[in-house]
DNA sequence: CATCTAGTTTAGGCAAGGTTAAATTTCAAT
DNA sequence: ATTGAAATTTAACCTTGCCTAAACTAGATG
């Protein structure tokens, strides 16, 4: 623990936190195999990268077992994500992109702007809270909200939710939930469920039926109406 | 001259051609010598590095004179020049930087940003012609307009002009030509000089009238008024 | 025309962040 | 308790882009 604290990181360090942070949320520790396979590189090179990051205090290293952020891994991490986020809304909301189209570019902006360049972001949205997939906004000295959300295939039949995320890394997924008419904030009632995993059918915005496949209503996360 | 074509280049390639892209502009020739203390790195690093674009085809070296860029290395210059300028407005435009605080953020972002952002930028922008320093911006497809400007002290005095350009990379400079009022389009009397490299003065907006010292002076791009 | 110097290039290194191949550890299954 | 497969780590190497020190050119000057 060199902790060399506050020099800025690179961009390949910046991927290897944001990664680690969500699988730790996952699961509680995030494995070798499990970050090479996200960053899709060889395992040797994580193990290499692992060792460099743990050596500058940003995480615990298990040997054999995986990593753990620590308190300073886990800011730096939530610091992406905030900006990864407010970058996707901006791209959206002040440059007409689409929904499914701003992971990407987000992706590659989030190591280059300034602190400053996303706080004025952050202004111009009008301090959001959450991103156009329904993710929380971490906010600037790092608190996020903590999501409790369930598939949308845990909602009984005849019960009503709200969806409130989807994620945000497969375009074509996005493209196909969007063209249902789908996105964050829609409530919907479940008409029916057919059983061995089959499809949901599911009413909203008044009127509209929808089907919905077991696999990709797996992929969204909801919140139960409490009658 | 394997002409690799069409690869993306690495953000370090990127700022190699900028700046042999501006000395060439000044002198026709980029030597060894001033590209590293423009990007402030030692020459051997740059010999190293001109080999390496020379065999990719971005540049043509004339060793222990210089280089100079082919086509394809011209036009990837002046697509960096693009995103450059256009950044620089974006931010001033919509996002309240201030003209003297826009150039670092640009620096890093015209590696990061895609072609189709810089477009929906120019689009946003109402298509300008010249960035907020005056300099103008190179179209989609490689077009630049070539300017001809002398510098203010250039000017005689009880003749006019147009403040048309000024560089954007000293901000301390910047900030302090905003402050007197002055930015490009301004029009202006040469009221007096002082012999010997002396400072001038000069009036504009009417009745506003500021001393200006030479070396200033000298950096500032204008076009003469012809009466 | 020889020489000196400034500028350039070559040689040899280093760090970051990847690779593949080989060694090691862990853990589940006999 | 042993073994074998899967995951992990180590070892050895590559590329990019930087460094310093040493060798080399070219062009001005005596």
């Amino acid at each position: 623990m060199m902790s060399t604290e506050n020099q800025s990181l690179s961009r390949s360090i910046e991927d290897y936190l944001k990664i680690i942070y969500r699988l730790q949320a996952e699961s509680g520790w995030a494995q070798t195999s499990a970050i090479a396979e996200k960053l899709s590189i060889a395992p040797p090179s994580v193990s290499g990268m692992v060792k460099r990051l743990a050596e500058s205090g940003l995480l615990a290293h298990a040997p054999y077992k995986g990593v753990q952020l620590t308190e300073t891994g886990q800011r730096q991490a939530l610091r992406m994500l905030r900006r990864h986020r407010i970058i996707e809304l901006y791209l959206i909301a002040q440059l007409g992109y689409a929904w499914h189209n701003v992971h990407e570019e987000a992706e590659r902006l989030e190591h280059a702007v300034s602190d400053d360049l996303i706080e004025r972001m952050d202004r111009a949205l009008g301090h959001p809270t959450h991103d156009p997939h329904g993710a929380p906004i971490p906010t600037a000295d790092g608190e996020i909200e903590t999501t409790h959300y369930v598939p949308m295939t845990d909602i009984d039949v005849g019960s009503a939710g709200w969806l409130r995320m989807v994620g945000d890394k497969d375009s074509e997924r996005l493209r196909f939930i969007s063209s249902l008419g789908l996105r964050p904030g829609v409530q919907f009632d479940v008409i029916a469920r057919q059983p061995f995993n089959g499809p949901l059918t599911i009413r909203f915005d008044g009127d509209r039926e929808e089907v919905i496949g077991h696999e990709l209503a797996h992929s969204l996360q909801c919140e139960k109406v409490r009658k």
